[in-house]
DNA sequence: GCGTGAATAT
DNA sequence: AATATTCACG
């Protein structure tokens, strides 16, 4: 009977020297929450198991702590089973997601098919791990001790930003990161010291997205361009959930910059593209943007073409892709033609338009996706 | 509110 | 490097 006490005493505290470790690595991790949030959740999950473990075995069987004595041999499988599915349901979630923002892509170029692919499944980790939707997470506060996500971008309640039946499908996920933010709360360094430093929050940037940038374009048009528009006009033209007036400002204010003085400065990359444009209501967009077939390689003339021209500009951004080629001239007053505009997004669904950034590749990404390949 | 430029962040 | 946000000023 001794023994089995002195045995006890001796593998909880080799059970509670594992935990310190764990949670020191786990504030190591901490700081790449973003890249290894698995890895985090695992290790957090670990140190809740042993922590449990601990008090239970305290009045249950003896042998039981064995688990969490044993380091290196990795007996705390269970962990590694929880990892599995956490994955597994993720990754299909993931693919689940992509699907249903492809149907909502209305131009979907095939070429680009695995490089959307993986952009998408990288940014929507990061929604997931950051954006989550409040009234299926009232924890949500308390989700990860990101920097950079504020307070103020939480009260905002993101959802608005997020698909609906996204926020269905990840509920699974969120559970689990639940589990993790009870944990979290407990650690006492979590929340303080190191990372405390950006106080002067930032809102998180609103990736202008094919779709909202269209419909910025189709506010545009009805408001009589570019130079007539005003901020609010056309925020209040988009209809859509959560854009501020400084938002469609800016993105008006770099619109107007850029179409001003067009990118001069990329003279012709060797690889000379010749980007088609074409003259929609006075506005100069790529012709993909506008094509309604779902391939846009080739010369694809589609019925909506009122005037196509070329240009070796080579365009490395939406503005620059609305860049007319020739001198623009401006103010000027066109007869814009809202018919012609193709707008996949039309009138009701604005929520599914916006979409937050999280990380710089989702932007970089985001980019590729205005660029019009020939 | 709006337009613009600059500083700053991502 | 590109783009978004914020601020200041008129």
């Amino acid at each position: 009977m001794i023994k089995k006490l002195s045995i006890m005493d001796y593998n909880r505290e080799r059970c509670g020297q594992y935990i310190e470790a764990l949670e020191e690595e786990r504030r190591k991790i901490l700081v790449f929450q973003r890249e290894l949030p698995l890895c985090l959740d695992l290790v957090t999950q670990s140190i809740e198991r042993c922590k449990r473990e601990i008090t239970e075995t305290g009045t249950d069987n003896v042998y039981g702590q064995s688990e969490c004595s044993e380091q290196t041999t990795g007996q705390c499988t269970p962990v590694l089973e929880q990892f599995l599915t956490i994955k597994d349901s993720s990754t299909s979630n993931e693919e689940e997601v992509e699907e249903e923002l492809e149907d909502e892509q209305g131009n979907h170029d095939p070429e680009n098919d695995s490089e959307d692919k993986n952009m998408k499944s990288d940014w929507l980790k990061s929604v997931q791990l950051w954006n989550q939707p409040d009234p299926l997470l009232p924890k949500e506060v308390t989700i990860l001790e990101n920097p950079y996500r504020t307070s103020r971008q939480i009260s905002r309640g993101q959802s608005k930003y997020l698909h609906f039946e996204f926020q269905e499908q990840s509920q699974q996920m969120m559970e689990t990161e639940v589990k993790r933010d009870e944990s979290m709360r407990e650690d006492p360094m979590a929340n303080s010291g190191e990372r405390r430093r950006r106080e002067t929050e930032r809102k998180q940037r609103r990736c202008w997205s094919s779709q909202l940038h269209r419909r910025f374009l189709n506010a545009l048009q009805h408001l009589g361009g570019p130079h007539v528009a005003t901020p609010k006009q056309i925020r209040e033209f988009m209809k859509v959930d959560g854009l501020t007036n400084d938002e469609v400002k800016s993105h008006l204010q770099k619109y107007r910059l850029n179409r001003r003085r067009p990118s001069q400065t990329v003279p012709n990359n060797g690889n000379s593209q010749k980007q088609h444009f074409v003259v929609v209501g006075g506005l100069w967009v790529p012709q993909s943007d506008y094509s309604t077939g779902k391939t846009t390689r080739g010369a694809s003339t589609s019925g909506t073409t009122t005037t196509t021209t070329t240009t070796t500009t080579t365009t490395t951004g939406i503005y620059g892709a609305m860049a007319p080629p020739p001198a623009p001239q401006w103010p000027s007053h066109f007869n814009f033609t809202p018919s012609i505009i193709v707008d996949e997004g039309s009138g009701s669904h604005s929520e599914e338009v916006v979409v937050r950034c999280s990380s710089p590749a989702m932007s970089s990404s985001t980019r590729n996706y205005y660029v019009t390949k020939n």
